[in-house]
DNA sequence: ATGCATGAGGT
DNA sequence: CCTCATGCATA
């Protein structure tokens, strides 16, 4: 029996591919599931008496990296930053992003928030190179490879050119048949989820129902979104391009609310037997902030690393890559990280 | 409101 | 294996 239960929702993934789920993909993940029915215990990996997890992560980067001397290892923070180049004489010629996949260029952020050099393992002994900048010189560009991401699958018309500061520069607007939205800096997005919320409230809906009601507006390419998704975006816990990707919709959904009013949606809940329920693993305190401090020397472990870092801390391997992957997720998620 | 998870699409 | 968008289960 297929280890997925959930029913998948009908994909929305507005995306250039069509709903051709077959119904199933052979997802041989197997394992997940609870884990830690009690915690208590388990040899200190250090044997020692019990210094914080925290400490002892620290104290094994510390080992590491003092000879650096670079100092702190945490900044946890990568500000998300968006916008950066186009110089103040927008161009003409500029959008030319007709297709979902290659926009999304804007992501320049140079982070040059520290060695990655400290990688020095906490747990092999691999050599790390110091090439560290020495003194802190904020823009050592370095290496940095890998930072390019650029595609958003799934989300295919959400041009996002920066407005800069002030919306009513340029609009040249050059011969572009096609509608190009996009207008929204993370100024006037923060105003639009926080209006969006108040009058939400004010329609007596909560954000399970809007996420519903999204289905019925029968927007090509957009289904239904569940409460969390709402909730995130009223938060602004949502990456940049899925809040602008969202904002449409959402803001469609809000006029047609209003519009119509009263109107009861169709459909509370969908017509689902009884499926199996998905357990959610608890990480527990201790370990959360080893994984903590481990993250915040290195966010990218390797699946060695992983593994390690897994068999000591008595997690599963694939929790720990997965929490990995999240921690990095809400490094880059939108909130006040970015200017303003 | 959030933590952990899944899956599609890319390397 | 990663990133991203999302969601179920929970605190």
């Amino acid at each position: 029996m297929m280890t997925m239960n959930g029913k998948q929702h009908f994909s929305m993934h507005p995306v250039l591919h069509e709903p051709k789920y077959s119904g199933l993909h052979a997802s041989s993940e197997g394992m997940r599931r609870v884990c830690l029915p009690a915690p208590q215990l388990q040899g200190n990996i250090f044997g020692c008496f019990d210094e914080s997890p925290l400490a002892r992560a620290e104290a094994l980067a510390a080992a590491d990296i003092v000879s650096h001397g670079k100092s702190h290892p945490f900044k946890p923070d990568v500000t998300y930053h968006t916008m950066s180049s186009v110089p103040c004489t927008s161009n003409s010629s500029t959008v030319p992003i007709t297709h979902p996949s290659t926009l999304t260029s804007h992501h320049h952020h140079h982070h040059h928030h520290l060695n990655q050099s400290l990688e020095g393992d906490l747990l092999d002994h691999i050599s790390s190179s110091l090439s560290v900048s020495g003194m802190g010189a904020p823009d050592s560009s370095m290496m940095a490879t890998q930072a390019h991401q650029h595609h958003l699958q799934t989300m295919g018309h959400l041009h996002q050119t920066m407005a800069m500061g002030h919306p009513h520069s340029l609009s040249v607007h050059n011969g572009m048949s096609c509608v190009n939205d996009v207008e929204s800096d993370p100024r006037e997005l923060e105003a639009f989820a926080e209006r969006f919320k108040q009058r939400r409230i004010k329609l007596g809906v909560t954000q399970a129902d809007v996420g519903s009601a999204l289905a019925n507006l029968k927007i090509p390419g957009v289904g239904s979104l569940s409460q969390s998704t709402i909730c995130r975006f009223e938060s602004l816990t949502l990456s940049h391009n899925n809040m602008i990707a969202l904002k449409p919709v959402l803001q469609a959904w809000l006029e047609e609310a209003e519009a119509a009013y009263r109107e009861k949606n169709s459909k509370p809940d969908l017509f689902n037997g009884n499926e199996r329920k998905r357990k959610r693993t608890s990480i527990a305190a201790p370990e959360k902030r080893s994984l903590e401090a481990y993250f915040a020397i290195q966010p990218r472990p390797s699946s060695e690393k992983i593994a390690a870092i897994a068999e000591k801390l008595e997690l599963k391997k694939n929790v720990v890559r997965v929490w990995f992957c999240n921690q990095r997720q809400k490094q880059k998620r939108m909130k006040y990280s970015a200017v303003h």
